[in-house]
DNA sequence: AACTCGGGGAC
DNA sequence: GTCCCAGAGTT
């Protein structure tokens, strides 16, 4: 009895279906990126360790994040036995601060679960914390050259673009389909070999030349035969993100001064900034008076208020600074867990959000 | 399936 | 200002 057949694919398969491996792969190899300092290596943990931070961050942030955590932590070892605060403090800035912390439970994970070696199956890849299906199939494609596809930003649009795929791409529906049809476009299993510069191919032309703004169709491989190109739909497609209003949020912001120093609280390890250090809230200016003087400070002074924009919604920033009173602390001068004094010079061995930096960078400037 | 997580680059 | 980026986890 025959095995049976795999599902028919649910889209014409065309001529520019069964070449699109090969052109891309050719395509890559010749006017592709090389030089990424996360390229011209098979070590599963530096690969793993790019593929994170580049999830929704451009390569250009990245680059420098990047090199200082290889150079602190060389190794997934180094990196599962650093304390948390550390690996939150080097992440700062970059956003998305679960990563930061899926990183390095998944470090602990592979070092405690699997001695030390990454997985090399997309499968098990996936099941590691901050490992989605995409970041899986990229990982494993590149260090152990694994026959699977991702489906990143870049893919979206380029796909959309070259097979005419309609839809908004965060639509599930139209997901599910580029996710199957990403699938059907893999080289076949007698170029395994291929797979690495596939992938990097796929990033590389959606990266380089299908940009969002103005594609350079010129230089194109798929150029004649690109839905998008040969209609003039380039703009359209992919389909935006339907809009949608963003609320407005506003917080008072306590800079509690000692000399030098500002008083910093960690924030709830899940929600906006979680995990990060920032300055204790408050939710109107009565409140925020009554926080100044329970911990001994002196009457709240405004400062200058800043805006801070978020994916889904506008936070507006009130910030009060309040210096200590003589001898009117009930606040140990010292630090517990989720509390502490920081000099405004050594801010950098602290993760803090970006809008809280930037309000106390100013802090120290010419200003006070 | 929809929502929640950030910061910055590009325009 | 807007939009989106080498998406994943939660609800």
């Amino acid at each position: 009895m025959k095995p049976p057949r795999t599902a028919p694919a649910p889209f014409p398969v065309t001529p520019l279906h069964r070449t699109f491996a090969t052109r891309l792969v050719a395509w890559q190899r010749e006017h592709g990126r090389h030089d990424l300092p996360w390229q011209n290596t098979r070590d599963p943990y530096r690969i793993w360790l790019s593929e994170i931070m580049l999830q929704q961050t451009q390569v250009s942030t990245v680059v420098p994040y990047y090199t200082r955590f290889l150079e602190r932590y060389p190794d997934v070892a180094a990196l599962a036995a650093a304390p948390i605060d550390d690996v939150m403090a080097l992440w700062a800035g970059l956003g998305y601060y679960s990563r930061a912390r899926n990183l390095h439970r998944c470090a602990q994970v592979v070092v405690a679960a699997h001695g030390g070696a990454f997985p090399s199956t997309p499968d098990a890849l996936a099941e590691l914390p901050g490992i989605g299906r995409s970041t899986a199939a990229a990982i494993a494609s590149f260090a152990y050259a694994a026959r699977a596809t991702i489906l990143d930003g870049n893919v979206k649009r380029v796909l959309a673009r070259v097979f005419g795929v309609e839809g908004f791409p965060g639509e599930k529906r139209v997901e599910n389909d580029m996710w199957a049809l990403a699938e059907s476009l893999l080289p076949d299993a007698a170029n395994a070999a291929d797979v690495s510069a596939y992938t990097q191919g796929l990033m590389d032309l959606g990266a380089t030349l299908c940009v969002r703004g103005k594609p350079d169709c010129a230089r194109c491989p798929f150029a004649g035969d690109c839905v998008a190109q040969s209609t003039g739909r380039q703009r359209e497609l992919p389909a935006a993100r339907p809009k949608k209003a963003v609320p407005t949020r506003k917080t008072w912001m306590l800079v509690l001064r000692d000399g030098d120093a500002v008083l910093l609280e960690r924030r709830p390890p899940a929600g906006i900034w979680g995990g990060l250090w920032s300055l204790p809230q408050a939710d109107g200016d009565a409140a925020l008076a009554e926080l100044a003087r329970g911990f001994g400070g002196g009457g709240p002074v405004p400062l200058a208020p800043l805006t801070h924009t978020f994916t889904h919604f506008r936070l507006e920033i009130e910030p009060r600074l309040s210096d200590m009173t003589d001898g009117g602390g009930v606040l140990p001068h010292g630090r517990d867990a989720d509390t502490t004094w920081v000099p405004l010079s050594r801010l950098d061995a602290y993760g803090v959000p970006a809008p809280v930096r930037k309000l106390l960078d100013a802090l120290s400037g010419p200003l006070l």
